[in-house]
DNA sequence: AGATATATGTCAATAAGACTGACATAATTT
DNA sequence: AAATTATGTCAGTCTTATTGACATATATCT
């Protein structure tokens, strides 16, 4: 066996110096901030552990709920609008709507000025989705906030805002077009048929 | 009246009620606190967008940095360690592992203890390798920390770190077992909640 | 010693979710 | 009429993950 027992690679080893294992534990000492960077993947591995669960009953994955919660807080929002909040392509995006609209979860409704386009709405059964999938999610944040004063939930909101791109800032929080605000937007979320024959 | 230009959908409607457009906002008032949930949503996905573009160059992927990580992070732990903190199966981990190895960033050694063991070191290689994905993501945090105190960061640590399922807190900040480096960090994943009820 | 259990590796097949490229259709704009 | 825009769709590829089955080396139990 040509191998040594420090390296049971199969490649034939390039330079016994360069394969050398690093035994030293990389710490905060090279001024990286690697306690933030480990609480923020595992934050959020776990906040996106609980609707995964739920998406499961439907056979829908993230992407799914992506979709459902952005149709959602911006009732009307074009299918452009939607690809560039989730930076994905219009393909990617196909599959996982076609299968929102027939199951019902979501409907289209055209343009009222530009009839190209398609405006997108939850139905009742989206808008309980969605609620359902953030029920979980938002217990857990109130679990992690438990015990925090206004100054401490300002801060941890002030901290994640500005881990945002500047650029991109704009998109969040943002309420749809229509920003009826609270006072419940459109106040019943009741159809409101064009007549086009 | 029966819709019309409403739906543009292919599928027969089932009903016209059950596909009617919800036009309100779902917003906080339902008790949901989407303002945090979006937020988490966006840093998120803008936190690892650092990182992506430069293992895009390496022909590497998310996956590789995570394993990239973790070795550093604990060098020297095995192969079911590094499974169970990612919580992936083996086979989704051996391409990854595999091409860490033949391209040199990551060494196997043979455990000294229980021969059958891989304990997982990283190279010079991959130590460098490592620093470089963590920096602009150790930056974006530094920025996104400014202006901050230290009761500022103390509550966004505390935040993250509760976030985390409580049985899984443990791996948090979890210095590697043979604790030959400085440490400093987090320590241990000690869990530090806020005295209240 | 022999049997069993464990740690790891590997082959094969599958799936979700993303990608690019190409092309079609309808509607708006020029 | 022509060009542009918004959307839809087909076809193929890629990454990352999955499960199942099986192989090998080593450790441990009887």
């Amino acid at each position: 066996m040509p191998e040594r027992s420090v390296s049971i690679a199969t490649k034939p080893p390039p330079d016994d110096d360069r394969i050398a294992p690093v035994r030293s534990v990389l710490s905060e000492e090279e001024g990286i901030d690697f306690t933030v960077i480990e609480l923020l993947f595992f934050a959020y591995r776990d906040f996106t552990s609980d609707p995964d669960q739920i998406l499961a009953q439907y056979g829908f994955g993230r992407a799914h709920h992506r979709v459902v919660h952005f149709v959602n807080r911006r009732p009307g929002l074009t299918v452009a609008e939607l690809l560039d909040v989730l930076k994905i392509t219009k393909q990617s995006l196909a599959r996982v709507l076609k299968q929102l609209i027939d199951t019902g979860h979501i409907v289209q409704v055209q343009g009222p000025r530009d009839r190209r386009q398609r405006e997108l709405y939850p139905t009742a059964k989206g808008r309980a989705l969605s609620l359902a999938l953030a029920a979980p999610q938002s217990r857990r944040i109130a679990r992690a906030l438990e015990g925090s004063d206004f100054a401490d939930r300002a801060a941890v909101e002030r901290f994640l805002k500005n881990m945002v791109d500047p650029e991109l800032r704009a998109q969040i929080g943002k309420t749809p077009r229509t920003d009826a605000g609270a006072g419940g937007a459109n106040g019943d979320g009741v159809e409101e048929n064009r007549g086009e024959g």
